[in-house]
DNA sequence: AACACGATGGACT
DNA sequence: GTCCATCGTGTTA
């Protein structure tokens, strides 16, 4: 993938093992529209085989998405209020989940969408992200090419990076995966469990659980 | 057809 | 720290 910095990243970005993808995908640009985001915070879901992802129930209709075309969005509704923003992976049923970002244009487009929300944090959040970014359900199968509505686009390595263990369902990492499932920007303010999250290569410390 | 619950966020003690 | 809005989804019957 000889992307240059500012490129819409191919599919061939997205066809690797999800905890590969969640990784290379900090740093990187979302856009929709005028708006476009830093992502800063990333999460893996791998496959049926992983009890916290969507894709253990299999292929239903809401999973569809989730084993169709590599490099396509995934927009689910949590708790009956938030969208999720996931980019599908490897088409198993593999997937991110982007967690956070910091606004890099359409400051003013995502306040309104944010409310009453300032600072570094607006976007600290996966509901958060996918409100700054208007993103919805109907949202949810398009790809995330240049020629897309939505997409995704390469940017310089960044410096660092902190790992940790995925929010609200550790239970279910397998535990033979010694890898962490989460990955966040070092440095940044705009990201939503901080406390959990230590940097890479360093032993264990902060709160793991 | 009824039910339990979630990959969260915001308000509040 | 606690509470809870709000509804699509998968499960069970």
């Amino acid at each position: 993938m000889a992307t240059k910095v500012g490129e819409p990243l191919p599919s061939s970005f997205y066809a690797r093992d999800a905890l590969v993808v969640a990784r290379a995908l900090i740093g990187k640009f979302v856009r929709h529209g005028p708006v476009i985001v830093r992502i800063t915070e990333t999460e893996a879901y791998r496959g049926p085989s992983d009890s916290a992802a969507h894709a253990r129930f299999g292929i239903t209709p809401r999973t569809q998405t989730l084993f169709g075309p590599v490099g396509h969005a995934y927009v689910y509704l949590c708790y009956g209020l938030h969208s999720m923003l996931n980019v599908v992976t490897t088409g198993d049923g593999s997937a991110v989940l982007i967690r956070a970002g910091e606004p890099v244009a359409g400051l003013a487009l995502i306040q309104r969408r944010r409310g009453a929300q300032r600072g570094p944090a607006i976007l600290a959040g996966p509901g958060k992200l996918a409100q700054g970014l208007g993103l919805g359900r109907d949202h949810d199968g398009l790809p995330l090419s240049g020629q897309s509505v939505i997409s995704v686009h390469d940017a310089l390595p960044p410096a660092g990076l902190l790992v940790g263990p995925r929010v609200g369902i550790d239970y279910a990492a397998p535990k033979h995966v010694r890898a962490p499932w989460r990955f966040a920007l070092a440095g940044t303010k705009a990201v939503s469990r901080p406390q959990t999250l230590r940097p890479e290569g360093r032993g264990t410390s902060g709160r793991e659980h």
